[in-house]
DNA sequence: GATGAATGAGTGTTCATTCAT
DNA sequence: TATGAATGAACACTCATTCAT
């Protein structure tokens, strides 16, 4: 009965550990533990495979997100907030998180495909969470006088970069976690 | 005559846009308008060719890095002085780059593959780079008392972030760059 | 409750449209809208299913004939009642008619095989047919002296061909119909 | 050297006595004595092989026929020409013949694809041969005044019903090749 | 009578690689 | 150096069919 989950499950890892070309379909079914065409009776093909499990990671991460919003006095909390939620999400999903961060087959690359749509979706909700943040603290004079827009890309990337270090290389990103938020602080805040 | 560099330039490029699997031999041949059994006169095969690529990428970067380094009054000045080579380096070269910044197919796990020491040598001698600036600066006063491991992590990481945008996103990271070394610099120094 | 019979209108068609092997079971349950598997309850499989068709349209096909005989008063009359019959026939059930004078497929090609009992006796019942009016012609003397088996396989031909055209390429054949009956006229009579 | 005509030859004559969907890649691989990956290489797939045979065949019929055609002092002497041309050369190439006059596989229905193309232009130069004979003949007064389109197609459809049954059914057509001609000659001549 | 889930055995096709020249 | 022909092993995917319900 939960063999669809199972598909699912193993696909999303192998596609994380080999990518999307170097994962095929018969070893998804071997360590999976079901037939090959089962995966074909679920799921139109490879590729519908593969935008399931992103259309459906992404899904639950803003839904995890969305629960996980706070009020919070300064805004720089709401940032340290979201860094955190992202690592611990992360350290949870770790394959779901990066097959959305990470950039999708090359394949995909037309902008009309699904995956495409998803990531982008993504990176666009992400990206307005934290310009809010910046802009709504440098208004408050918390913030110094940052370029918004370079900004919100540098911390991104720097989001990016912590998930993909956690989930892809698997190195623990405790102490790193902090220092990181440290690292935002000093050069965020007016006193920091 | 220029063929064997062709091939070398074609499957960089191939390599990087469409992954190590999902580029094969014959595109290869084609894009570099020369034929499929060339390129095993040449390399073992097609993971030699890749690993060539990497270890010939490797080597030059780090033969640009030397020539680059300059004897800087400060030590943020060799921090800043490092993002931009990275930044210009990427900038005219920036499929050799990639491949060594980014994770190599998963069939090269085995850390005694070549690939895997290419690799290793590459984020070591990032990175001691790196630590050799911070333990400096910390020392002479001139930073503020940082933990030097996981500082080192986060401008590798934030440097390879910038590089991946570069090269494989093809967003230009004028404006990123400028924002990212003031950043580093509120971060680190004691009187930014 | 009609649904057995939505599978064999429905396969009939593709069978006649897209022929045996290049029609799935899927396609006809599609089509058909049934689930797959209530083909396989109603018939062994699909090889079965095709020998329904087959054996009941051959039935179908000598009742219709046996009710349309007629005495007249001259065997040309006959041979003209045949054609014209066929004609009207296929006209009214293309696909059935249309298994029955192509040629099955090539797995069936043992002549044990049920498909291939119906195929030879459908032949047989035609070909004896118009054997006793040639032969009945010639002895009243109102046919030419023509060889009588090759006259039978020819005019047998040309009714399969008329039907071929009917039924597969959708062609009318009005005019041809026509055309057809006056030139075995001409060919057979003393005194067309 | 001869590995693509044999691979040619193999599947003319399996799809002719198989049909297209009925023959497998690996049976025509195995019954030419090449290996599988080899009809890909001189074919695009077994759709273009299937094409390829076509027009080559086409191209060969009508060839023979153009060294065929002589001048005669009849224009009937021109149809039975035809008609033996047609019975010989299906004689000695039964597959080629076969599958340009039969039917093409369902899935090349789309009348722009090269199958559809080149059976269209097969029969458009059969009938305007014949149509040119018969237009000819009522001119001279040797033909009775039949109606020409439709005994241009009841011309074609009797020698494609003799090449079918000659070349898949494999029955000898001697004596029934004669009674044709004789058959189509009381009908057609004013003096037969 | 009817179905959702599941599968063994193929299907056309592609792959990196080799060989003879 | 360079290539046309060839291949073993795998590939994503489909097929007719079955089974539990």
């Amino acid at each position: 009965m939960g063999k669809k989950i199972d598909i699912v499950r193993t696909a999303s890892h192998l596609f994380v550990t080999q990518g999307f070309d170097g994962t095929t379909t018969a070893q998804i079914a071997r360590e999976a533990n079901v037939t090959e065409p089962l995966i074909f009776y679920h799921f139109k093909g490879k590729d519908d495979l593969f935008s399931y499990i992103l259309k459906t990671g992404s899904d639950k991460f803003f839904a995890g997100l969305e629960a996980h919003k706070k009020d919070t006095e300064t805004e720089f909390e709401k940032i340290k907030n979201y860094i955190n939620f992202n690592l611990r999400y992360v350290g949870k999903n770790p394959d779901e998180s990066f097959l959305v961060i990470s950039a999708c087959p090359a394949k995909f690359a037309d902008p009309d495909h699904i995956c495409q749509k998803i990531i982008k979706r993504h990176k666009q909700i992400i990206e307005s969470y934290l310009r809010d943040c910046i802009k709504e603290g440098i208004k408050k004079g918390e913030f110094l006088n940052v370029p918004i827009k370079e900004t919100v890309r540098l911390i991104s990337l720097i989001v990016v970069g912590l998930m993909r270090q956690r989930s892809f290389q698997k190195k623990s990103t405790a102490g790193l976690n902090k220092t990181t938020i440290e690292f935002c602080r000093r050069s965020l805040l007016k006193n920091p």
